[in-house]
DNA sequence: CATGAAGTTTACGTTAACGTAAAGTGCGAT
DNA sequence: ATCGCACTTTACGTTAACGTAAACTTCATG
């Protein structure tokens, strides 16, 4: 009925199948530097045309997961952990295990934080109390 | 009654006044370092007696204000700032307004940042149970 | 052909709070 | 006199994830 749902390969194309470094900073708002650094860190091994990087969909996704991850908590390092453990075996159980187990330890590890903030918060009101006591008693020392 | 709690000056010493440098990192539990570098950035000023540091009870107090500055998520910087207040002003109303400026800032902060724990801990909760469902399908899979 | 946008590499800079190594001084005790 | 320990200074190293600058190439367009 629409146009725009139309599956016809020939007619509309749903899906790049390629990228430059500059259309996938822009569609996931990170820089160049930031993309290049990821290569660097062997996250991401787009192919070459000349010296000029090709991302396929493959680089996309990974891109994608590489955020989400750092949304998540993971370390750069822990994210190509798992993208190794996917490169060598696709349909790993043990690569899930990991998956879970260092899950696992980030709610950890976020769950000791949610306490530590929760009890920094209430001495910070203490604190704050402190000083708001002892500012009324000046100022009323120096209204008298 | 008990001689532990004579306050004779002749016969107990219930406080130092002069502490050397490794009397207060054994005390609080920091390393030498640690204190001389806080005295880099302004934030102490012992007296010497030739090369060695001599803290006084000002000095050791200082001390202890940093740490508990610093379990409460103030920065060095931010410490330093509020004892420059503090010696140029002894009682300065100022002072204790900038503190509440500076406790009300990190409180905020805290509370966005456990917000964003929460919403991280559910996110992690869903990816954890994706992981757990593909595990289970590659088990069963692998048991039938 | 010149220009500008986008791409490339290399490599040092940033932030915070110290750690650590190197090399020397001071002093009480043996 | 010589240990040995505590103390001193100076200055580079650490961590994570990029930022930034310099200097260059490639390509499409006017």
């Amino acid at each position: 009925m629409n146009d725009e749902f139309a599956m016809n390969p020939e007619r509309v194309r749903r899906t790049q199948d390629t990228f430059s470094i500059g259309d996938l900073a822009r569609e996931f708002d990170v820089t160049t530097r930031t993309i290049r650094f990821y290569e660097d860190q062997g996250l991401i091994t787009p192919e070459r045309r000349g010296q000029t990087r090709i991302y396929k969909q493959k680089d996309r996704v990974r891109l994608k997961l590489i955020l989400r991850g750092k949304r998540l908590g993971f370390t750069l390092a822990e994210t190509r952990t798992l993208f190794d453990m996917y490169d060598r075996d696709g349909s790993s159980v043990n690569q899930l295990q990991t998956m879970l187990t260092l899950i696992e330890d980030k709610k950890a590890a976020l769950r000791q934080q949610l306490e530590d903030i929760k009890v920094v918060l209430h001495e910070l009101s203490a604190v704050e109390n402190g000083c708001r006591t002892e500012l009324a008693t000046k100022t009323s020392r120096s209204a008298n």
